[in-house]
DNA sequence: TTTTTAAATATTGTCGACAAAGTTCATCTC
DNA sequence: GAGATGAACTTTGTCGACAATATTTAAAAA
């Protein structure tokens, strides 16, 4: 299940705010927060896989830390669509299928295009600068055949329009949305056959935002479409892991 | 804050499946999907109120139950938005702004919009039938200027081609959003002034999904403007209310 | 051997208690 | 009187314990 252990979280820390030092921290943070953000991140990069039960004896060990928070931690992944919770029985890492996928990109596909033409109005020099420099890293990472870097670099691009679109409800949503295809196994297998031709589109969609004068319904119809055509791609990817 | 007080949840129900009788009940509910039930219909109904508190103590004399529990529902209602949490602060309903309505539409919009082209290949004789029949109790609602049972239908009219859908994650990100615009005070004043004009949208949309031949692009077009287009005198109700 | 039944073990569900903030209110200082 | 100080009170955060349920193991019956 799990090779290496977490790190203990240290409720003391966050017990006195003043005593920590007062590095960036003026806002306490609960152990629940803590245990979520460190599940969800073991699940995202694998080392808890689809069908593990969280089991809460061992992992009130690993952590130091009571089951009343994690149990908190539970009910905030399971709403996030990470783990599920079965009543008296336990809560498990959920399984990724394909139907999932294939629920999932044309959502992310049709709002990622809305994001992208609401957007488009309100992109400021700086947010096109930030894609540009964005896009350079994306670029080296191709270069390099780093995975990792690339499906980071490509996340930070996306998210720069997607804030762009000042919809709160949007970018909520999406953050979801994007997350569940972020199973980083998959997607590091994906950019492995795909990521040149995924370099090309976002060059096209910068200079489509630089544009001044194309419609916003053409850079949504660019943005959404880039999406669909990228689900039978992943899905082999996925199959292809086993 | 509250009038009239909640029943108690009685533990002792769920404690023992074998012993209820044995209803429709094969599958044990615990607390915390009771709670968060009673207090999300507390807060849609309008009986908690925006920036009410809630405290645990006070509910956890209410409901006949122990704070934890209490408060793993809490963890549920955050996630789908209804309250907000503020370490050491406490729990509280969320105030349902101007900004949130305006977020909310047109991400609704093209999600229905998405459902409704989605669903139309899928679309049995069945569901058209449902709809037809929904209807019937909209126009009866609409006669005797019944806003609170037009309502009630109006969104199962919905939920018959979001559910044809057949995309999970869709249905899931809708339910979701539909249910914020459900603050039932906001939705009764709205159509007082507008179901009239409401029922014959939803005539149309019945008539374009038995027609054979129109293309799913118009329906979807049809049902994401008619979402758009309510925008407006959404906002004048709310702002009518308060 | 295969299937049932029952005991033992493991795991989740709920509770009450205490510790650690946060809030309120009276008192004091200027 | 306005603001600061601190005590009293309220409320949340976390814990350990026990009860209820599920699972596994062992024994008994077919």
């Amino acid at each position: 299940m799990r090779t290496t252990p977490n790190q203990k979280i240290n409720p003391a820390i966050f017990s006195r705010a003043g005593q920590t030092g007062g590095q960036s921290a003026f806002r306490s943070v609960t152990l629940v927060d803590q245990i979520a953000r460190a599940l969800k991140d073991d699940i995202l990069t694998g080392k808890l896989r689809g069908g593990d039960q969280l089991l809460e004896d061992r992992l009130k060990n690993e952590f130091g830390v009571s089951r009343t928070p994690l149990r908190e931690a539970f009910r905030v992944l399971e709403k996030e669509g990470l783990i599920e919770i079965l009543p008296r029985k336990g809560a498990f890492v959920k399984k990724i299928s394909r139907q999932d996928i294939e629920a999932n990109f044309p959502v992310r596909a049709i709002l990622e295009g809305l994001a992208a033409r609401l957007a488009y109005p309100n992109l400021a020099k700086q947010d096109i600068e930030e894609m540009e420099e964005t896009f350079e890293y994306m670029k080296e990472a191709v270069k390099k055949e780093d995975f990792r870097g690339y499906s980071m670099y490509h996340v930070a691009f996306h998210e720069i329009f997607i804030n762009a679109s000042k919809n709160e409800t949007l970018i909520t949503h999406l953050r979801n949305l994007r997350m569940h295809t972020l199973w980083h196994r998959y997607t590091y297998q994906y950019y492995k056959k795909d990521f040149r031709n995924s370099l090309m589109i976002h060059r096209k969609i910068i200079d489509l935002f630089k544009e001044k004068k194309v419609s916003p319904e053409e850079i949504e119809k660019v943005v959404r479409q880039h999406i669909e055509v990228a689900l039978g791609p992943f899905l082999s990817a996925m199959e292809k892991l086993e």
